[in-house]
DNA sequence: ACTGAAAATTCTCTGGC
DNA sequence: GCCAGAGAATTTTCAGT
């Protein structure tokens, strides 16, 4: 690892953590036929560099009482810096709205909504989404299967 | 914790873990003001009863080359129980394919490309999606800004 | 469910290659 | 950049309340 061009084992690492975070460097030293002081010093300069952005435990959103996931596509009246600034802002603020991504196409804002149920969508989109003088209009998908949510980038054959 | 409910220590655990899954016994114990063990007991009981659905590392996804972030909204044609079944086991096994949700609205399927770069991007629209029969129409919209990528649920008022 | 102590394991630092 | 050794810290088990 000389400086920012990852190696093979630093994608190898990566790779790893992003299956499990919380595997060791004496784990990831026995799966990549490596020392696990030489894991450590790579995890810590990985760190260091950037790479890794910290770690979440995942846990079953339904069992925990988050029934309900929502895409809204949100379209928006004025498009100017200050408006946009200001849209985005407010939005970012709501602790349902858990993604928010502006986005080019006919939409102008894709957010994901995660509520406990339909009275706590309601409550959303009558207090706080129609409030906000900026959106035109919006379009709710409701989530009725997840097919696939993975969250680690395939590294095979990158950077 | 008596059976599968969860107490206010469950759930700070849980809200922790989802902070950063990396924590130890001993750092929640403390910010909880309890003992490690007791943490580490109740640690493998929210496993075991399948609250914690496994740890994933965050990780910069342009600093390792993965610029391109899509959002495609897809329609199909046939929407019978044999077809629909079809096009999610197809569409699952793309490693481009991130996420993909089936949704109610005009919207059939929502799913999230993330790929390198445009040429990848068509290249997954040219030989993968386009060729699937029962995709009848989709749109994309490109990811210009992340203002918002929240993956801890709030417990707050919870379970 | 929680506690406390002990054993096994891992982390983390230092120095040498 | 990699490896080895050793002390410190942590994880994990287990018996007792």
């Amino acid at each position: 690892m000389s400086s920012h061009i990852l190696d093979q084992t630093d994608r190898d690492i990566i790779s790893l953590l992003q299956q499990d975070a919380r595997l060791s460097s004496k784990e990831i030293a026995a799966k990549l036929r490596k020392r696990p002081t030489t894991i450590f010093a790579r995890f810590n300069k990985l760190k260091a560099l950037g790479y890794l952005k910290g770690s979440i435990m995942l846990i079953d959103r339904e069992k925990v009482g988050m029934l309900m996931a929502v895409f809204i596509n949100i379209q928006l009246n004025d498009h100017h810096a200050e408006a946009l600034y200001e849209f985005q802002r407010d939005i970012k603020a709501y602790s349902e709205v858990m993604e928010c991504y502006h986005t080019t196409g006919q939409v102008d804002f894709v957010i994901k909504v995660v509520v406990q149920d339909m009275l706590a969508y309601k409550d959303f989109l009558v207090q706080n989404l129609s409030k906000m003088q900026n959106v035109k209009a919006y379009t709710s998908h409701f989530v009725i299967n997840e097919i696939k949510r993975e969250l680690a980038y395939p590294l095979d054959n990158l950077v």
